[in-house]
DNA sequence: GTGGTCTAGACCACA
DNA sequence: GTGGTCTAGACCACT
């Protein structure tokens, strides 16, 4: 019958100042810090990963030898992001991998999103769609102050919002499990995406109000269409940023 | 365009065991091992996984406390798959309590089984097609057989078959996480449907013949609207059973 | 402070094979089987002492090499026990491992039963000695049958009886811990006296008796005086017949 | 005179892992780690035990989850002996209900431990006595500090002291199974006498005195006697608290 | 020839 | 220099 045991494959464990390191270089790649910027403290570090200290440090090593950041020391040092001399073969090969994964968690998303945007047209209660309103003003006003000013604070802002959104959305719906793996799903996204979603929504909000529409009118459909293009949208703008 | 450091997430790094785990259980998911098969010995298992065999083991032991398979010692003894236990206490009245619960967990397989299904048209490979041609037999004989003499032993060999039939549909979308969401979303149908599910389903083989001939045409929007009808069809079979 | 880390002293795991030669080899130097008798067949073997037939066999074959027994094949056949050739060396410093487990065993005993005797002559009820009374008659008749014909099933006989009567002292001292306790030490005195104990004991029934009326008195000293003599002389009677 | 088998005993093969978690266990009872101290290393309890880290380890890991160790990790880290949870929240109504719990465990503790101390006397070896004064000025000092500062963690103090040097008495008896009934005695008395015992022994000590010194003179029936006042003592001190 | 247990030694993360 | 995890290999008991 169907497969054999040939699904079994090899386990391979991965350490974990690999994992930081991966993470870090990563953020170095998509341009969260830029040459001249400093990372963040190795005790800012140690908080935000969640191992240790010797963990982080040797991670840092491994990128000072291969040129990406450099070492200043003493009051006012830290580690600073150098500009990169591209090495295009390992870095595409690494961007290949985050490539699926964005595909994947995009894929999820469209499922239970849509799904759940239909279903929440037809269940929706009132408060449901008031609730949707007032994030959207909360996040036209979000937009527009990080628009013109890109500082982490704002841009943080914005994307808290934007979940919220999404989150209420599948609330609505009245299905706990749809709502669990939208949760999921948009978990799974900010895994490889990161910090560059959100800079680049401008037109976001203009979807966002479709769909409230949509699900004020009880049109299911049209609800679902308009979430699944708003996600569609999305992954254009982030795979062809990724493509620069 | 300051730096944020909201990308960086804490990181876990996944013991040996654990991966082995995802595996073997993915494995029985996927009904590589049907019940009362045996696994491959612990010695195979260090050979397929490249892991100790200490780590194959903490894995196996999981499992066994699980339920999911049975140790027996001595020559040709062996991790054997056991049947899957659907409480079998929950009668109908019980059922209907949890007719929310059998909606719920029904919308959330519609969201992901469908969009799994229209991928796997698209991306399917000669394996994937053939490994499905294979359950579709099995799956034959074995309707025949349950239609005939509904004891546990045929109805539990339908159901298997069953699973591993959708399973290995989300399995050739060659999206993780949808496949792991389709898992999710068949486990949680099965609590609340219990063991009823199975003996009713006399005109399933129809749907999921043509889910997979629109699978081998590559044909992602029939296959899609064929999986939307057949999960639909059970959902209603179910609901009148119910009724009743 | 007192004592440190000295009181850790390797640890030795013992083999199966050899657990079940020492108890093989104990029967044998206590006589329970004498020259010329057929020790039970390998698959009494495996059930008297729940270990599968290979352990027993590489067991009876050392054995065999020793000398002790001796295989005759075929139908009627079996292990023969042969006359023993003494080797003092090795099998005194056994008994002497013998020894110090029976002195522990009797020394707990002496303190639980003695004890609880003391409190059965206090709390006593009608029924607790109107019980121990019927034990003694049937004691008596045991004994005489024993004394007579000493096959196991008579041994076996009085030995139950004997069991039952210092339980039913336990249980009307009316303390569960001591009860349990008195139960814990007769269990710890079986082992290495193993069936010696109850051929020898002619006049076990006099204290028997003896105890029964200081209980019936509500004579606690003199009852776990009583009783105190019985142990120590029970005591007496296998040490001296080890000695020979 | 046939053959009884009956001595013959269903073989049990002890895993190492348990040998190791006994003996440590029984050095905890005996009170030669005290709250606070770190057991000795893995690697040292290799050495001393002479089984495999993993072993050692298996042990350990039962012992965590029991609450009577505790696991600090990096440099300087160890296995930290954890004060003994006598459970708080008993008080002296559920106390009240207990009397019949109380009455038997000090009947069992009666039983045992004045026989454990008359062999004691008779057995004891230089070590044994030097040990006990070194308790004895330990506890002298521990009694003054928690008279006059009755906190949680100087009663508790006291309490292990006590414990350890009941202990050692019986092992001083060089009879294991004395010494594993006084265990199992004195943890019995610890379930319903819960946190009370320990502030009220002022006079404790004067006991313990005597005792140590007609173990030292090896006047088995005084140590005896001496022991049977203490505990009928403490017992008194216990219900007329009680009755209050 | 299977699972059950143990060993000796290694590397890692941690503090 | 601690505990946490894994490895490679061995012996054993069972069937």
């Amino acid at each position: 019958m169907a497969a054999s045991k040939a699904s079994l494959v090899p386990v391979r464990q991965i350490p974990a100042h690999e994992l930081v390191l991966d993470q870090i270089r990563r953020s170095l790649e998509l341009g969260q810090f830029r040459p001249g910027d400093n990372l963040p403290t190795e005790r800012e570090l140690t908080e935000l990963l969640q191992v240790s200290r010797t963990t982080v440090r040797s991670a840092l090593y491994v990128l000072e030898r291969e040129g990406l950041i450099k070492v200043r020391r003493g009051r006012g040092g830290g580690f600073t992001v150098q500009a990169p001399k591209y090495d295009p073969s390992e870095t595409r090969q690494e961007m290949r991998k985050n490539r699926k994964a964005i595909r994947d968690a995009f894929e999820y998303r469209m499922a239970v999103e849509v799904e759940a945007t239909r279903l929440a047209a037809e269940r929706r209660r009132a408060g449901d769609v008031s609730d949707l309103r007032k994030l959207l003003t909360a996040m036209d006003h979000a937009l527009q102050v990080a628009m013109s000013d890109q500082t982490a604070h704002n841009v943080v802002e914005f994307q808290t919002l934007d979940n919220a959104f999404h989150m209420n959305i599948a609330k609505a719906s009245q299905n706990e499990l749809l709502l669990d793996a939208v949760a999921d799903a948009r978990r799974k996204m900010w895994l490889p995406v990161g910090a560059v979603f959100g800079r680049l929504e401008a037109n976001a909000n203009d979807f966002h109000e479709v769909i409230v529409d949509a699900i004020d009118d009880r049109d299911g459909p049209l609800a679902a269409a308009k979430m699944q293009e708003h996600i569609e949208g999305t992954r254009k703008t982030i795979e062809s940023w990724l493509r620069r």
